[in-house]
RNA sequence: GCCGGGGUGUGGUAGAGGCUAUCCCUGGGGACUGUGGAUCCCUAGACCCGGGUUCGAAUCCCGGCCCCGGCCCCA
């Protein structure tokens, strides 16, 4: 009987695990020379860390459990709760800001769609400790560099939560009123939110909204000052000052962006700054965000002190859509090894295969037979598997201390000893 | 959670109720016992699973699984 995958997982063949290794060596380099450090976490940690994050909704696109222990369990949906708590256990004693980096697989229990699946990676930084403009503008600065290094058209859009949050207060909402309000507005569902609402503040929010949708609609910074005057932002709003600074910053580092002020990311636990990128290629179809992160205060919820962070998140799967690389450089082409078997000298060509097979093995991707093939099966074999170079050991050889070294492409063929043998490799690989 | 389109060897396909299931690619071996890519031969290998209709099902019906895409949410 033949077992099947299970549903939105993927095997990842050589191919692909090349173009992937590519991907995730350029995306640590460059978090690497930011002045990141990668950390891990556990793939699976207690279920109460996802759901004090984000509620207990979150359950139901988790895969959660119970182990023998009757410990309540989840496969991480994402990556950003583990980091923060293994903050608190391991790393509160380190030099402010904390800045690491991660890149690990999650999991969620959803309908897999076209770039979307139940196990799938995302790499993502976090700077611990500041959630000031000069953070959300180095992050998200930094995030756009990967992108870039990464061949992708993205489209920036950035968002402070702060400002509605800021102006909700003022309205006497409570904290979970806020998030419902926060959730409607991502979705852009205007009379929702004013339902949500007490009546006697219906007019004021319905006051606010049509000032915050002219506000995102304009795009235009200058409108910052007029809200403020008509009242829809606090003339004192520190949300308001942060925003304008990392805007003024995110020029300096060259970063276009969107401004989007309706942007909640559903999650109640952003305080600040948020943001989204987009794929601006039209590759993804539906599931074209690429990134997200903001600012969050996530420490205290976990039992810490009240520390800033700043974050965000890439969807490598995502990624991996629109990264295209030269075929070229997926193929791994080497050298292979062909013992030429003769009865009587069987075993000296076997050893004097392996032993040279092992010192071209400390520089170049080195093959040898394995099925006890004829010489020109082997061949065959280094033709298909679009080696380079073939080196020929038989008796004929030894006898002169030489081995063949046939070129694939060329199909010219020299005799030479093994240390030039392995000089000359040494310069093309 | 909801909606639409699909599943035939490794991959890509033909097939529309009736012979041993077509073709291309692929794997192994050989023609070729010291020289590959061509050609030829041999060989391996499939109707997603379960039930139903029928004398007879890859084909029609039902359920499930999986894939692709859309809504929602997100990465």
């Amino acid at each position: 009987m033949r077992i099947e995958r299970a549903r939105g997982t993927r095997d990842f063949l050589p191919k692909e695990m090349r173009k992937r290794r590519i991907m995730e060596e350029r995306m640590r380099d460059i978090a690497e020379r930011w002045g990141y450090e990668e950390i891990r976490t556990p793939t699976f940690e207690r279920a109460e860390l996802f759901t004090q994050k984000s509620g207990q909704a979150i359950l139901k696109e988790m895969y959660e459990f119970r182990d023998k222990g009757d410990r309540h369990l989840a496969l991480r949906p994402e990556l950003t709760a583990p980091v923060i708590r293994m903050y608190i256990n391991e790393l509160k004693m380190t030099p402010k800001p904390t800045k690491v980096y991660y890149f690990g697989n999650c999991f969620r229990y959803e309908e897999p769609q076209k770039a979307r699946y139940r196990e799938f990676w995302q790499f993502g930084t976090e700077i611990i400790g500041s959630d000031r403009p000069e953070a959300q503008a180095e992050l998200i600065a930094l995030a756009f560099h990967i992108l870039k290094s990464l061949g992708v058209k993205a489209e920036l859009h950035v968002g402070h939560v702060g400002l509605i949050r800021e102006r909700l207060r003022v309205l006497h909402a409570d904290e979970e009123q806020i998030n419902t309000v926060m959730r409607l507005m991502d979705k852009g569902e205007r009379e929702a939110v004013i339902e949500s609402m007490d009546e006697r503040k219906r007019d004021e929010i319905g006051y606010l909204l049509d000032g915050l949708s002219d506000l995102i609609d304009s795009k235009d910074k200058d409108a910052f000052k007029e809200a403020r005057d008509r009242n829809i932002i606090a003339s004192d709003s520190n949300a308001l000052q942060e925003l304008e600074l990392l805007l003024e910053l995110l020029e300096y580092y060259g970063v276009d962006y969107t401004l989007n002020l309706g942007i909640a990311r559903g999650l109640d636990y952003y305080t600040g700054m948020v943001f989204e990128i987009y794929e601006a290629g039209g590759k993804l179809g539906a599931q074209n965000q690429i990134c997200g992160g903001g600012s969050y205060r996530l420490a205290k919820l976990f039992g810490g002190d009240d520390i800033p962070s700043t974050g965000f998140a890439f969807g490598v799967d995502r990624l991996e859509e629109i990264f295209s690389v030269d075929d070229k450089d997926l193929e791994r082409r080497g050298v292979v090894v062909v013992p030429i078997r003769d009865k009587d000298a069987d075993r000296e060509v076997m050893k004097a295969a392996i032993e040279i097979a092992s010192r071209l093995r400390e520089f170049v991707p080195t093959h040898i037979d394995l099925m006890n093939r004829s010489l020109s099966a082997q061949l065959k074999y280094a033709n298909a598997h679009h080696d380079s170079f073939a080196v020929l050991v038989g008796k004929n050889e030894l006898k002169e201390a030489k081995v063949t070294l046939r070129n694939l492409n060329t199909g010219e063929q020299e005799k030479i000893s093994v240390d030039d043998l392995c000089d000359e490799i040494k310069g093309l690989f």
